[in-house]
DNA sequence: CTTTTTGCAAAACCTTTGCACAACC
DNA sequence: GGTTGTGCAAAGGTTTTGCAAAAAG
């Protein structure tokens, strides 16, 4: 993987912030600072950098994609009401159950959905 | 909500069957049953089943949206070679640090990525 | 008869991709 | 100089939606 200016802002966008951004919300904020950058740049780098490894994706039901650069083993909360990302760093036991099965684990994606602080009631 | 032929036909398919079925792979099936069933009433009733809690809905990273009719609480492991989604029924503990921050959780949804019996090298 | 649901097709939306040009090494 | 990355715009794939007709109650 060769330099580029438009990957490492790309990349320094994504792990200076905690709200778990989609490809648009990074687009924006590269433009900022690199306003000739395209949104077909931002995605090409977006899935490099997450096949990688330097960055992980989490799918969620408002049926964006979101970019997390914290790549530490961890599970997420969002809100129903306000969307809002939360990091939980207490991850849940993987069941044992999988590795009964034979299967093997390289990924665990965890989502609680609920609604936070701000939002209940 | 007002009976449908083709509701009761699409909710009949995703509780018969144990494979996780994105919308495309339901609207082939009703349409062996049901020849003029269309794309957009699948779509539809898909929507409303899961906004009333009859079906939930899987996020994966194929990128289409998944339908489980088992709504009891249970995690999933999905194959990264051949994209099976396997169910789990001992689900990964809620952990208390969401209680802790007032999060109020209402649904958790973990997946687990790996390789599966048959794809393991 | 009124309201909900449907089929159809078009639109919306996010993401990917082809291509010529620029940047990297 | 050869190769990889970019910008642009067009295409791709999934999901949603507007509308007139059909079905439900």
């Amino acid at each position: 993987m060769r330099y580029s200016k438009q990957r490492e802002l790309i990349t320094e966008i994504i792990k200076g912030r905690k709200d778990h951004p989609t490809a648009d919300m990074i687009y924006n904020s590269a433009r900022e600072l690199e306003p000739n950058i395209s949104l077909g740049t931002v995605y090409r780098n977006l899935k490099l950098l997450a096949d990688e490894g330097v960055i992980i994706t989490l799918e969620t039901e408002d049926k964006r994609l979101h970019y997390d650069g914290d790549i530490s083993r961890h599970s997420h909360f969002i809100c129903n009401k306000c969307g809002r990302i939360v990091d939980l760093f207490r991850p849940a036991e993987t069941p044992v159950e999988l590795k009964e099965a034979g299967l093997t684990v390289t990924d665990e994606k965890c989502v609680y959905y609920g609604f936070c602080n701000c939002c209940n009631h």
